[in-house]
DNA sequence: ACTGGCACTCGCTCGCGAGGAGTGCTAGCG
DNA sequence: CGCTAGCACTCCTCGCGAGCGAGTGCCAGT
């Protein structure tokens, strides 16, 4: 059955009613709020049918009316615009990103800006290191049969990983496998590395080849293989906002879920993300079922139109879907721009 | 006052059976549980004595008798011996940090670790800088006018920090750069670098001055004069344990303050702290406001008795505290051995 | 110095009733 | 046919008071 306008105006009344009181709304307070030229009796039959169909529902009889998670997809997918975002949340993104001075730096200050604006939790993930590049590989000698590789990633990142050396490994030997090593693979995307990483292994002389088969292990499988995402939260405090009423009294279980960085991952992780809008999973949409409960607005983000990681916010469903929605676009606007400087 | 040996031992059993079990504690309950040789009567006495004395305390008339933080302070300096940990324990702690690739996931396995064997909020400091001595200095052209410099210390921590340059520097340059900083700087420790660094500007000939003086600029701010400190922390989750009565009903401050890595800094930070016996922190005794209502123990960490970063938890005044010390202190020094081992 | 007894306090729980918001239904109106 | 006004009904919320019980403080006795 198709919803006339008008029981789709107040469907978008309520939610917005809910949203901003976060109590049930009855049909009388709707039109005196939102001045509707019809009477509370004929708001209450249109509710009727968005109950039934599954929209709203009610707490208990005689309680007002709240969105349910289909309600609120209505409201994301047809009834809300994405607000601009005012001024002063402009020059805070501004403020908050400029000088910082390096890859930890930017993310810090990107999640606690996403946090303070939005008002809920947080989450940045590094640049993947499957979609960055190499940029510098170097070889420290920590004695003489240990080295550390430290690669550094065209998206700022920089890994370190401790070599083991089946034996003793002279310095000037060390400058040969560094500069074999860079000679090969910088420029190269890490996801197209293992094959060049093998080139390396067979074209090495045999003084050298047990060392670069040591480095070329740990460069395959620390680096490669199961690489490192890493993940920075922000604002864990917000969950705390509105009482016990959000996250059917318990903010346990989110708080749990948000310690597990394969979760995180998963929420926001740039996989299956584009950059283009925003990515909003409500309620029972999502797969995490510490996060029912909970909606996740998360996006990709990267240098021009590229995706390297993602971000996002988890709060209650009963949140700013637009506020939000344009809060997360912006930032992941504003650090992609900042990454494509470096 | 003196407080004579009974007396002393109804304030442990009171300790101890509060923080079992979460609810203030009568003197009827207290003699059964503890089979004290005397009588409810007694008890009642030495508890009004303990009362006045400022130890424990009543929620109200009528109820049974809590500690303060001053009973709880008496009990961690007198009345408590530091429990030996569990072998099951000890297993845990040596399967959990074995296996780490690198000094990223060392400190989070340990925070890890330390909030799951706690049933606490942990905390990690990484190892300082200001602790730390340069084992390596790398420079990686960016651009022809843009240097990244990586900083390996010898406690594992691995920073980078752009430089922009005057102007273009061949890449032959910059392998001199790079040489003449290293013979310098290597092995020094971080807080002894700044004469020596103003020694490599006066020292390097008038076409590498320029660069040598960005570069020595970066180095001296960023790493030296106010050099980044790291923090990890894990087991939030945890606050919300004991439902609301620990916390004085809203755990939402403290959360706050979790947040903030100064406040963090300053809670376990290893400025004055010795790797001896961790320091423990109760309820008013804490100088960061929002963490009244919290205990801490924290130590130092480090290979051997050195320090080079703190550890703690946070949790409720109300927490097993000779427990807690026992692991705190253990996880600590498994981490020093780890950390010796690099 | 310790104990048993006893009166007392006071927070907690429950049931009850009044109040009120909100609803669904029905009849009437344009 | 859609909208509206009126009305009876539901059921949540809040406040009140009684009963209960844990725990206490005190006092007299050993």
């Amino acid at each position: 059955m198709a919803l006339d306008d008008r029981k789709l105006e107040v469907l978008r009344a309520i939610v917005e009613d809910y949203v901003a009181t976060q109590e049930p709304v009855g049909s009388k307070a709707l039109v005196e709020r939102h001045n509707l030229k019809v009477s509370p009796a004929t708001v209450r039959n249109d509710m009727a049918v968005l109950e039934e169909e599954g929209y709203i529902r009610q707490p208990h009889t005689s309680a007002g009316r709240v969105p349910t998670d289909r309600g609120y997809r209505l409201f994301v997918d047809k009834l809300s615009r994405i607000k601009p975002l005012s001024p002063a949340e402009r020059r805070a993104i501004e403020r908050f990103l400029i000088g910082a001075v390096d890859l930890d730096d930017v993310v810090h200050r990107t999640v606690r800006l996403l946090a303070q604006l939005t008002r809920q939790v947080a989450v940045v993930q590094y640049p993947s290191l499957s979609r960055s590049a190499v940029r510098h590989l170097e070889l420290v000698p920590i004695s003489t049969t240990r080295l550390m590789l430290v690669m550094i990633a065209d998206t700022g990142r920089v890994e370190q990983r401790l070599v083991e050396l089946p034996a003793p490994l002279p310095d000037a030997d060390v400058s040969r496998l560094r500069t074999a090593v860079n000679e090969k693979l910088v420029g190269v995307r890490l996801v197209d590395t293992p094959p060049l990483v093998q080139d390396l292994v067979d074209e090495t002389g045999p003084e050298l080849r047990p060392a670069m088969s040591s480095l070329s292990a740990v460069l395959l499988e620390t680096l490669v293989d199961r690489p490192e995402e890493r993940i920075a939260l922000a604002g864990t405090a917000n969950l705390t906002r509105g009482g016990l009423l959000d996250f059917q009294g318990s903010i346990r279980p989110v708080l749990e879920a948000l310690e597990e960085e394969v979760i995180l991952l998963k929420l926001i992780g740039s996989a299956d993300v584009d950059a283009s809008t925003p990515r909003v999973r409500i309620g029972d949409e999502n797969e995490i079922e510490h996060l029912r409960g909970t909606s996740v607005v998360s996006t990709g983000y990267g240098p021009g139109t590229t995706v390297v990681g993602g971000l996002g916010v988890v709060g209650p469903t009963r949140m700013d879907y637009p506020g939000t929605i344009a809060t997360v676009r912006a930032v992941a606007r504003y650090v992609g721009d900042l990454l494509a400087q470096n």
